[in-house]
DNA sequence: CGTTAAAACTAATATCTGTTAGTTTTGCAG
DNA sequence: CTGCAAAACTAACAGATATTAGTTTTAACG
């Protein structure tokens, strides 16, 4: 077989990642063989290892990778003097657009992370707690500055986050609807409802 | 090893597809062997060939049971002479209840669905598809009579569904928040919102 | 053209996969 | 107690799994 086709602007391990994150999300990290992914390379499965240490390492890779860019959107954002509507906004549109620029990764990352090596796991678990702490500390903090209805914190933070996980309707909408249309209408309907 | 130890109102085949329910939910279809599913009965995998007739039946029964359900209250739903809104209203309800009753097959039915063998693969899809098209109908019709947001519908529809599907705090939360101020909470805002 | 390192290959490993065949044990009905 | 079916067992299967060791090919550079 050949080598790995790239063109310049990505590495032979990005390349790798980015068919591996594709391939886990279409059939699952346990789902997917090594030779799945080598076959998806035009590489034989052993030719591999030449690049990676392990296929753990490759989902390690993956979900370490969105964890650091959510931790990080959200570190901005507390910093930010802004009212909390709009806070929470921008952490629901930055969910929104990672996953149009990056749905596989984000995918991979939110459903299939409980198979990374444990000791990742753990730190793993450990940042999106801490994400979604930091998420329902300003709803809290909505409640009390009176913006926010009387909800229960907790439960709008993962109602929100469940929603944003969940989506992946721009694989087969993005073409019949523009992307900021669903953009906005998630937002809205997050934060303001449906009913007049 | 012993035998499978059942009390007298669930059948041994039915006790299997509950410990399977909860098997693939905690390391997913693939991850899971026949061998750890006989280790959770007590028994030795090929024991489990008295009962059943492959694995891929095990999820196929899982996702039918759910899939059936989910259409069955959806056909009530659509025959019902209520308002939109409360239409809407009652089918969250379902899911949010179902979640909590039967949490491990509904996550399973909701997560794990493209393993199943393609022909029931084919009819779990269509179904999904129906049911998805029934929402959107409804969610068209309320923002026809004017009760709803001019949103777009299909959008409305997915963000609901994602939210309730991936849902699965009453794992951890439900000894400190009641199930009712969840289900009531959820419902607030997925249609009326979280902003004052 | 010759050297060299990167990156491919083949062969092989031990382990795990779902499942079968054939046999023994269990426990209830007569 | 006996007989019989249900349900367990052990042994074994062919094929897949991630990964290793060792070897050959590739391709860029002097």
């Amino acid at each position: 077989m050949g080598k790995i086709i790239t063109d310049k602007s990505l590495s032979k391990k990005d390349k790798i990642l980015r068919n591996a994150a594709s391939l886990f999300r279409a059939r699952g990290f346990t789902g997917c063989s090594m030779r799945e992914l080598a076959d998806s390379l035009g590489i034989e499965a052993p030719s591999l290892y030449n690049h990676i240490g392990s296929k753990g390492e490759l989902l390690q890779h993956i979900c370490e990778k969105v964890a650091e860019s959510f931790t990080g959107n959200m570190k901005e954002n507390v910093q930010q003097e802004v009212p909390v509507d709009e806070k929470l906004e921008n952490l629901i549109r930055f969910h929104i657009r990672f996953m149009m620029e990056d749905f596989d990764a984000l995918w991979v990352a939110n459903h299939e992370w409980k198979h990374l090596p444990p000791l990742h796991l753990k730190t793993f678990l450990q940042q999106r707690k801490d994400y979604e702490n930091n998420f329902t500390t300003l709803v809290k903090q909505g409640i009390e500055a009176g913006q926010l209805k009387n909800l229960d914190a907790s439960v709008v933070t993962l109602t929100i986050l469940s929603a944003v996980r969940g989506l992946e309707f721009w694989q087969r909408k993005s073409k019949s609807i523009p992307d900021s249309t669903i953009e906005n209408d998630v937002i809205h309907h997050l934060l303001k409802g449906i009913m007049k």
